[in-house]
DNA sequence: TTGTAAGCGTTATCAG
DNA sequence: CTGATAACGCTTACAA
């Protein structure tokens, strides 16, 4: 506890000139002699001084903060996620303040508000769930970009001043599931536990691998989980649940790779051999899919290329540069053991 | 992007007050009158005026932020807690600024430095490994108290305005060591990954557990993981490659869950019936625990509950009252499917 | 109950 | 190259 902190003015003082000079070589602004430089640099060391943030940042208009919002930072997805900007963003100079949201719409859009009144320099929005398939639903999103250029992680939203990076889950869906559809499996489970865009797009994927192979594909067959995202027990139960209400499934392709894992241990537990009985794909490639036994094969959606592109294009539209309002990636397909080789 | 903010004196104007009155609602001061109250009120909707946040910061010195210090923000524990510290703190009106160090002693000194630079309320530090066994690396964190309050998570550091909320590892480890014994258990390894301080008082209750039971335990009994955090199949390797070395052992206990269930895959691979012939003892109780096969008995240190003490015991200090400098919870050894029954 | 005015600690614009 | 000085937008004695 400083009783009173060291201002520019002391510097000045002991330094022997004015505030303005302490200032520049503050900034290094070039126009200083190496002298008075030197009397300047040598006060603030004997001091220890620090300049005020706070008074920095008024008269700068900015602290160099980025607010990053997550429906839930100890999600393994999201946590990665918020893992890789904090890192990104501090090597360009800029902190985190991070929000926790909770899936809840009216929680998301006060955290934005705080976030914005905090006056942050942009906003991520770490994760699909903030994009709602209901455009009025994203009204909030469009209001915060009046203020501060929005980022979207794994969603899209056309807007002003908002920016998009993503990877493309419906192509990967639809590819994953001809897989499993090339290698033998025919009687496949959609299993997820999100209803945003991106959540969307991973179903469409799935619906229409199916129909392109002529198979159709029954309400019951799109299985949604509503419990925690940790259950395993629950979600195991719920596949139960399908299986013994008379709808026989030897595959399950999985929106996230909890849900994945669940279906294995669901699989196993009814003795089914994996993979060739049952096979199951997840979606993420986290660390869950070699925690899996027999390991989980997975869609990667290469994160932390995504938070890379994501950062720089947000470094890039704070420096006043075009930027690509949407920019998407592929996913790949990791083979591992819950998936036959292709025939 | 807003042209020019609407500011304390555009309310002042519009409702034809001073901006002292203007401030005065802000902050609800009662002395002002109802009417008046309302003419400010109704200005500052007409307008969508908010408070400019560095304004008030330098007149307040402070803007209600907490940092937030994690050698990883995506370790699954780490992330939790985290998770935790967020919403408790936002509860009580504080952000929290994230910062992950990674585990070199010399970022996570440039990290507190730049919080307090930052001007943070006060520091949580997350995770045991921040204080070191050799007293002369922890200097950087006493230096730290001297600006603000810091809190530690896990680990524990005498030191003025230093507070610390922790687990009692030690206990849990010996009570957990005593239960793998008693089942009968008698040729148990410790995995461990982590040096700290918090790591070693984990490893002397495993020692002394196993001394007071009269057992000998061997320097290769106790193993030292140096790989990534997430990789299973190293750590699955060293195993492998400490029992084809000679040294035979039917029960693992890991200071960490993933250790831990590398364990069990390692034990699956060699073809050994868990728990019969091999238990395992993880540490956390993560979500881990129920994602291995058979699920994980794991230690359960309360992360929750540490989380809202700290955060309860930082709102005490940050309002001058004065707080216990060290408080300790119990932990609790949850029986899952690798650990027999005592006999 | 309300207004005036003095900070808070910087940065930035002008002169010199 | 350096120094005054005016912002920046708010809080808070102190007066009225």
């Amino acid at each position: 506890m400083k009783e009173h902190s060291v201002t520019i003015y002391d510097i000045s003082e002991q330094a022997g000139v004015s505030i303005a000079t302490v200032s520049r070589v503050l900034n290094n602004s070039n126009n200083v002699s190496e002298a008075t430089k030197k009397k300047v640099l040598d006060a603030i060391k004997n001091t220890g001084y620090t300049p005020n943030a706070f008074a920095r940042g008024l008269g700068l208009n900015t602290m160099k903060t980025i607010g990053i919002l997550a429906a839930d930072s100890s999600d393994l997805y999201l946590a990665k996620a918020i893992y890789y900007f904090e890192e990104n963003l501090r090597n360009n100079g800029y902190d985190s303040l991070l929000c926790c949201t909770g899936y809840a719409l009216k929680d998301k859009k006060a955290a934005i508000d705080l976030l914005i009144s905090k006056k942050v320099d942009g906003i991520i929005l770490v994760g699909s769930n903030f994009v709602y398939p209901d455009a009025c639903d994203n009204k909030y999103i469009i209001n915060a970009a009046e203020n501060v250029p929005v980022m979207l992680l794994n969603a899209e939203l056309e807007g002003n001043n908002i920016y998009c990076v993503s990877s493309d889950d419906y192509k990967s869906m639809y590819k994953a599931t001809g897989e499993l559809l090339s290698s033998g499996i025919k009687n496949i489970l959609y299993f997820y536990n999100s209803l945003s865009y991106s959540g969307a797009l991973k179903e469409r994927g799935f619906r229409d691998a199916m129909k392109d192979a002529g198979i159709n594909v029954s309400e019951r067959q799109l299985q949604y989980f509503e419990g925690a995202r940790e259950d395993i027990h629950g979600m195991m139960a719920q596949l139960d649940k399908v299986a013994s209400g008379g709808h026989k499934f030897n595959g399950v392709i999985a929106a996230d790779d909890t849900l994945a894992l669940s279906a294995v241990k669901y699989a196993k537990s009814k003795g089914y051999k994996i993979p060739e009985d049952f096979s199951v794909i997840g979606y993420n490639n986290s660390m869950l899919a070699s925690c899996s036994d027999p390991e989980l094969s997975s869609i990667d959606n290469k994160l932390e290329t995504l938070c890379q592109k994501l950062t720089e294009a947000l470094m890039g539209v704070l420096s006043g540069e075009e930027m690509p309002k949407k920019t998407v990636f592929g996913g790949e397909l990791i083979m591992r053991e819950t998936t036959r080789k292709k025939k």
